[in-house]
DNA sequence: TCATATCATATTTTTTAGATATATATGAAA
DNA sequence: TTTCATATATATCTAAAAAATATGATATGA
């Protein structure tokens, strides 16, 4: 069985005539009265009463011929499905963002998305690096905007923005007599951090001066927000990368902050994707997007 | 399309493995990955991201092979439905009868029917011979029970009996003096007739002697019975079909009836069908059950 | 870097669909 | 009844498509 046979049969059952039948199928008589027959032997059901007068469709061919419908109608909708994703920027777009990022660059670029890719829809989840690579290796997400280049070489990424980052302390705090300041000014056990699984925390830990044990810290945050806060109330100090510096919610309560500016003090954020991921074109209009969408505390990086 | 490719999406989709899929399918791997390359470039569209570690569905494939799964149930269900139609002594046959066979025939052989055809389902339609013929013809019909031979050649029949004519009257009639009757012995204007269209007037009024102009009658019986409610209420003698004699009800009621012997007084009873009807197995299976049940007082006719 | 697994490509063979020409059957008209 | 027109079936050939085999490319993992 094939869908063109269904075709004919359809065709035959609408005009009751071979020779129309055929006509609007564009193929000869003798093709269309073969393929049924071949139809009809392999069914070993007759599906139509032949006489000169004109056609009857018998019951089973009725029959038949209601599924055969369903079965081309299916078929039109997968062509159709097919034409209406042809649009390489329409469709829907899964992306993941790690905490430290999602709430202070999804505001940057949602008004230009509905604006300049106004049929592509996108989903955003929230999640550590760890889960949101799984995920992208799973297929569950489609690109993801982590602050860690891709380790899985089955996955590509693209150069998003370079992100410093700042030293947030209370305005009370002995920092506040600097003009400018470095981490070696810092005590270390006054830095505040995340829970573990954060990249951010990572980061942080990174540029502090890594030959001392450090006492275990009974504070830990969940978001950046929270970090802030606890900084507020006098808790110690901590580091902030750039675009969480926007919005200016440390400088309102109470706080002070210097831009680290040495080597190390920032992070580059990248947008990853699946190598063979078919729809390539709209992860390159995504990152295309963000990066017009940044402001000056940030420096664009290079494509990759 | 083809229903051979959407089997071959599907195989890829449950299997997440070509060479798998293709197994499944039997048939190379090559031949697999090369039909469905062709179906996406027909679609253009990505069904699968294809990787080493394993095929991951796209969203639009997904949402293609979905609809590929109706289209390929309904292919099932039509090789199911065939399938169940093979036996030719089953499904439904549609039955036409004329009024003064249907009330006497049928009860003959509707007992025999559910036995020895249990599969074979009937619908009865109770009609005069010209309806009949046209829902014969125009298929509304599958088989029809008449006293005529066809006269349109896409028809056929098979002789089912020859039914003798008996002359029925009142007990208190000149002719209960007789032994025997025959046409001769009965003024023509004394016989009662069924409505016009049915068939049995007709043969009734051929074998009345047709050389005199009949007065206009104006008592007009719709039905057999009718017929002979007026015959014992006096009005006239009439001529009742051999089978519609049983059940008693002429002799109950006042009445006598003589066979007649002549030539002509007598018809045959037809099976008719369309010569191109598919399931001539099942009109010569209800042939021969009706022949099986037919009392001694019609004479089985032999097949054509 | 070598072996292995997996999908893609190239080429040939086989199968199937389609076209043309023609036969057959039947219903209608002469 | 014969003949003509119409419609479907059949036969044969051609073209297109599917399938197979052999081989290549590429990434994964030891």
């Amino acid at each position: 069985m094939n869908l063109r046979d269904l075709d004919y049969i359809c065709a035959v059952a609408d005009h009751k005539h071979f020779g129309k039948a055929a006509e609007a199928c564009h193929v000869s008589q003798p093709t269309l009265s073969g393929q049924i027959k071949k139809l009809e032997d392999q069914l070993k059901v007759t599906l139509f009463e032949r006489s000169r007068k004109g056609i009857r469709v018998t019951d089973i061919g009725e029959e038949i011929i209601l599924i055969a419908r369903e079965a081309r109608e299916a078929a039109r909708r997968i062509k159709s499905v097919a034409a209406s994703a042809q649009d390489p920027l329409a469709g829907n777009l899964s992306l993941g963002l790690i905490p430290t990022v999602a709430p202070y660059l999804i505001p940057l670029f949602v008004g230009k998305l509905s604006k300049r890719l106004p049929k592509l829809s996108m989903t955003y989840r929230e999640d550590i690096t760890e889960r949101l690579t799984d995920s992208l290796l799973s297929g569950d997400l489609d690109v993801a905007i982590l602050a860690t280049p891709p380790e899985n070489n089955t996955l590509a990424a693209i150069d998003l923005y370079t992100e410093p980052f700042w030293l947030v302390f209370p305005k009370v705090h002995e920092l506040s007599q600097l003009d400018h300041a470095s981490m070696t000014d810092v005590k270390e056990d006054d830095v505040l951090l995340l829970t573990e699984g954060h990249c951010f925390r990572d980061q942080a830990l990174s540029i502090c001066r890594p030959s001392h044990r450090r006492r275990q810290q009974s504070l830990r945050a969940t978001s950046l927000e929270t970090l802030i806060n606890l900084v507020a109330s006098g808790q110690g100090v901590t580091l902030v990368p750039a675009l969480a510096m926007r919005g200016g919610s440390p400088s309102k309560t109470g706080l002070m902050s210097h831009k680290l500016t040495e080597k190390g003090a920032a992070r580059k954020i990248y947008l990853t994707y699946r190598k063979r991921f078919p729809r390539i074109q709209a992860v390159t209009a995504l990152a295309e997007l963000i990066k017009d969408g940044l402001p000056s505390s940030v420096t664009q990086s290079q494509n990759k």
